[in-house]
Formats: structure tokens, C-alpha cells, sequence
DNA sequence: TGTACATCAGTGAACGCGCGTTCACTGATGTAC
DNA sequence: TGTACATCAGTGAACGCGCGTTCACTGATGTAC
């Protein structure tokens, strides 16, 4: 990992050139297209020649194709889980209400990119990409224990986050890539019955 | 991954044969040193080499050095999942007393080996070896979910396994590998507060 | 107890492959005057 | 409106590297008789 690669790297995704939107554009679709065809094998080279773009410039823009894979996935965990944030922090609802609300979110927009997700897991960066789901949804997780429990000290707060996003997303992400006949809704039932009271209130357990 | 290789690993790791118990603790021991040393880049060429062992031989043994790693890691978690089954079958202490006993061996191994946990996940194997270490504590807690829920189907176990281990996993694994001023007891006392009520009873939360 | 033989782990050289970097370049965009 | 110039994303060839496999071999162990 070179200096001048990883600089060159950051400043690139900062920009809005339009250049380099078009190439990452181009670089995700070529991924989508990818995964639409169960391409097995997909190494760099395949994903530059279909995106029509250089190899060299791959690497301007990402670092390892994990990194193009978790920029594809989008944001199946994102959206829900600062929304749940502020509304425990709003306090209008019943936190069983709003525990069930953002688990549906996450649920649906994982079940929605099933085919995505199982692609991108089978590719053999499942690891890679698991655990850097881990990773985003507990640094947004952190928020939500923090409102939920605001005596808590920091190092508490960091255990029960990774706790938490490591249950929902590893659990979450088995279910889609292990079909069953279990539904969306059933799953999220579950999950909501795993979270400990100070989360979920009554719905738990 | 070639069925020729893929099958003499699959013997070599069956056989008590003394030549291979001997290659396998001589790249366990070469794995070991490397993390006393803090080696950085530990390719298996530089394993081989402190192990005296052929580069061929490695790969009749190991797919990959994580696959190493996570032999060397040993079994931090191994030995108390089951041995944490048993007890609730037998049911002959109370669910917080047998979840506490269980977590507290658990957090101690982790604790004892941390500088070689330390090490290995950062040798950039750390996705790798936290996902293996998840399925590996997941399938011991599926007996443990069947002992305690009897009622429950195979794929509501399977959610709550897979939470249960990754919430297990990640939250001690972070606490590992980020020293905090958080000691092992206090740890302990945070993963059974998040154990849902059927797991640790009165304990939880 | 000794000899012949089968088995199987280890060896080392060679292979092709994809990774990620480097660097001098080109060419499009947009700013200065 | 036109010209000169700076900036910066993209390019493509080349590099070294470690991966994981293959295969014909060697030599130790242990079994049969």
C-alpha cells in the first residue's frame, strides 16, 4: 500500500469530477453486470475490460476489488440505522416500534439485493465484506446505545454496538445467502427478540 | 483448489502419522514465533523457512496461511462451547451460573492468548479468522439454542446461533485487539448482560 | 529375527496467474487575461 | 470571444511478488511372511 497510491486514492473519492464519477460508474455497473450474470472468477482485469476502463485506474480509484464490492452493495445497512438513531432520540415512539421499524428497513433492502449480496458473498470476499458491514453498522450503532442508555461509558457502549451489529448483520446476511423458507418478516421477528430490553422494551423476547 | 490437494489435505488431516504431526507442529511453532517476533508480512515462504519445511509441503497441510492462523489460534472458544452445552442439558445449575461460567472461560482464553490473537489479526487475515471464528462458535451453539428452546425449528435456531456467536465473537475479539482499561471481569459481566433471558436467566441484562 | 514390499509424508523445481505499484504520457476541462 | 496555461483523471506497459498447484522423486515406517 503505497503513500502516493492511498493519497491519490482518497483525494479521487472526494472529488466530483466528472471524469472520475463516470469511471466509478462504470466500475460498479461492470460489478452489478457481474453478479447479473454469476460470473464466477471476476478478477480485476474482467472488471476493467468490461468496464471499459484501465487497469492502472482501478487502482486509482480502489484498492482491492472488496473495496469495489462493498461500494456496489450500497447502502443496504446505512439508510436504517442513523433513521433509527434520531428517532429514539425524538422519543415519540415506543422503542419495541422503532426496533421493529429499523429491523424491517434492513431486512427489506437486503432481501430486496439478495441476488447482489449472495453474488458478492460467493465471490470469496465474504469475509472481507461481512466484516466491513460489521463495522459500519456498529459505528452507527454506537449512536443508538448511546441515546438509549446515556449513563453508559464509552468502552460499555463500544461492547454492546459491536454486540449488536455483529448479531444483525451476521445473522442477516446467513439468511440470504442460505435460502429457506423463512420470510422477511418471520426473520425480523426473530431479531427483534434477540435485542435486549433497553432497545427493544417489550418487544424483546 | 485442485480435488488432488484438496484430498490429501483432507487425509493428511485425519492421520496421526508422526511424520505429519511433526510438519504440523514445527508450522504451528514457526506461526507462534513469528507473532513473539511481531514478523510483519509472514508469507508461507517465510513459514517454511523458520519450520524447515518444504513450500510443497505446506500447501499438502494448509489451503492458506489463515488456515494456519486459525489452527495456531488454537481453541480459545472451542473448549467452553461445548463443555457449556452439557451443563444446561444436565440441568443441575441455574442458566445465569452455567452463561456466566461459560463467558468467563471464554474472555479468560481470549485474555491468556492475546497477544497471538493480537498478532494474527493483524497480519490482514483479521476478516478471515473473525468469520471462521463466528462459524466455528455457531455451530456449537446450535446445541446450546436446542437445549433451551427444545420447541424452536432448525431455522429459528440457526438465527439465534448465528447472533449469539457473532455478537460473542466480535464484541470480545474488538475488546482484544483495542486494549481499553476495561478488565476481563467487566467484560464478562457486559456479554452475559446482552444474553436474551432464555440463555442466562435472571443475569441477563 | 531378518528380508521384501507397500504405503505414504515430505521434497524441490517449475509453472501460470493475478495482484498492486510505478511512471512518463495524453488529453479533457476549466480558469486567467 | 479567443488564446495560453494549469490542473488533474485516465492510460498502458512494465515490474516484482507471493500464491497455490503439479509431479516425479526420496526415504522413513510398518506390515507380511
Amino acid at each position: 500500500m503505497s503513500e502516493t497510491q492511498a493519497a491519490r486514492r482518497e483525494s479521487l473519492s472526494l472529488t466530483d469530477d466528472s471524469r472520475a464519477v463516470q469511471t466509478r460508474t462504470r466500475l460498479t455497473t461492470a460489478f452489478h453486470e457481474a453478479a447479473l450474470e454469476h460470473q464466477t472468477d471476476v478478477t480485476v482485469t474482467w472488471l476493467c475490460d468490461r468496464a471499459g476502463v484501465a487497469r492502472s485506474t482501478f487502482y486509482t480509484h480502489y484498492s482491492t476489488v472488496d473495496d469495489l464490492a462493498l461500494a456496489a452493495l450500497g447502502e443496504f445497512f446505512a439508510e436504517a440505522v442513523p433513521f433509527d438513531a434520531e428517532r429514539r432520540a425524538s422519543r415519540e415512539l415506543e422503542l419495541g416500534v422503532i426496533a421493529r421499524q429499523s429491523m424491517e428497513l434492513i431486512i427489506k433492502n437486503l432481501w430486496e439485493g439478495r441476488e447482489l449480496v449472495r453474488f458478492t458473498m460467493a465471490m470469496g470476499s465474504k469475509a472481507a465484506i461481512q466484516e466491513r458491514l460489521i463495522d459500519d453498522v456498529a459505528t452507527d450503532a454506537l449512536t443508538i446505545v448511546r441515546v438509549s442508555l446515556p449513563e453508559l461509558d464509552e468502552a460499555d457502549v463500544r461492547i454492546r454496538a459491536d454486540w449488536l451489529a455483529a448479531g444483525t448483520v451476521v445473522a442477516a446476511l446467513r439468511w440470504i445467502v442460505e435460502p429457506k423458507d423463512v420470510t422477511p418478516e418471520h426473520v425480523v421477528e426473530q431479531l427483534v427478540g434477540l435485542m435486549p430490553r433497553w432497545l427493544a422494551g417489550e418487544a424483546a423476547q
